[in-house]
DNA sequence: TACAAACTACCACGATCGTTGTACTTTTGG
DNA sequence: CCAAAAGTACAACGATCGTGGTAGTTTGTA
């Protein structure tokens, strides 16, 4: 197998992830990512074009890996529904409280929020087609078949954005895991209850 | 009066929101800033003591600013309510589709929210003080007046973050106005009915 | 009108960083 | 076991940038 440059590329993903979560794309340096991966600047280049070429890389690799969880996630809670209030409250906790991993991805979403006018246009779109739009799809479509809705699509950013409200901030200290599942719990309310006349 | 002093002083202010929201703390230059306020940069470095001092000022700035603008709309649209529903739907429109002066704060926060990390935490505190978390009580006050429910803060962080919803991507083109209005009718329909049944 | 404060243009310094070249070492597959 | 590929250490380049100094110019004011 290509198995030595296969870890070290894996290597070189993980850690710059970790590095361009914490300092932002400009504050990141190729040095600091080297020695986060464990391996030499010289390799960075063996394996990748630029620092701008590794950080599309970064988002891709990051993107796709929190898209299969999260699908994992509707699939998981969402595919045989007995009690939707419950299984919905499932689903957001397991949406809005992330394992260690996938904390860095929050933070990489965010620096790419922030600098979305300085990467190039269609990187930004592979990203939100393989990542964010693919989940989102998905939600509307399984939401459609649990509930009688004109618009799934809508249903799905609304109760993503109500899930979100339950998301530790970045600023703020993270909430108590069962802090998580109360406030998720209400977010599941309201979209239930906002939901549940038709519409 | 101090005119000339405090107009360059507001000119740096204005430019240096205008550079920073748009390139990042890192990647903004002070070059820049000054050329975008049309001031020496020697001029800046009078007025504020760093980078660092500068980027914290614009935040107070800019914060304060839009916390007003805020509230204004939360004092016009929810003070005397004659149907809740439509005067909901008018205060959103006006959070959710920023007139261009604000449009640069959005982005600001969005370089806060990545550069969470690397700024002084009394300075978020302060921001945060001072611009969100105002704007979320007296929102939750007012909602409260207005609703039967038992925990305001939370409806408050509800309302905002459906309405959210309806505000433009940075990523995608901005909707045209009456789209937006149409978003913004549909989360505070989920809104209402959401917290129709009490809680 | 004259003076002090504010402002500007310009230069220079030290530091950081992306990127590449080169020579050396390690690993892997035939 | 040996060649080729992958990785490393190290140095160097050019560029950018924050910051301060200095000397001259503008402007508000007494």
């Amino acid at each position: 197998m290509t198995t030595r440059t296969a870890g070290k590329r894996r290597a070189i993903l993980t850690g710059a992830l970790t590095v361009f979560a914490r300092d932002g794309y400009t504050r990141a340096s190729i040095d600091a990512i080297a020695a986060e991966a464990g391996v030499s600047t010289r390799t960075i280049y063996k394996h990748f074009t630029d620092k701008a070429g590794l950080f599309q890389a970064v988002i891709r690799d990051s993107g796709a890996r929190a898209a299969e969880t999260q699908l994992a996630a509707i699939d998981r809670f969402l595919r045989k529904v007995t009690d939707l209030e419950a299984d919905l409250t499932d689903f957001g906790v397991a949406m809005a409280a992330p394992s260690p991993g996938d904390e860095a991805h929050f933070a990489l979403v965010r620096q790419i929020n922030a600098e979305a006018g300085h990467i190039p246009p269609e990187a930004i779109e592979a990203w939100q087609e393989a990542g964010p739009r693919r989940v989102k799809r998905e939600l509307a479509r399984r939401l459609g078949e649990l509930l009688p809705l004109s618009d799934p699509e809508l249903a799905a950013r609304h109760l993503m954005a109500l899930i979100a409200t339950a998301a530790p901030s970045p600023h703020d200290p993270p909430p108590s895991s069962s802090r998580t599942a109360e406030l998720v719990a209400a977010a599941v309310r309201v979209f239930l209850y906002g939901y549940r006349g038709e519409r």
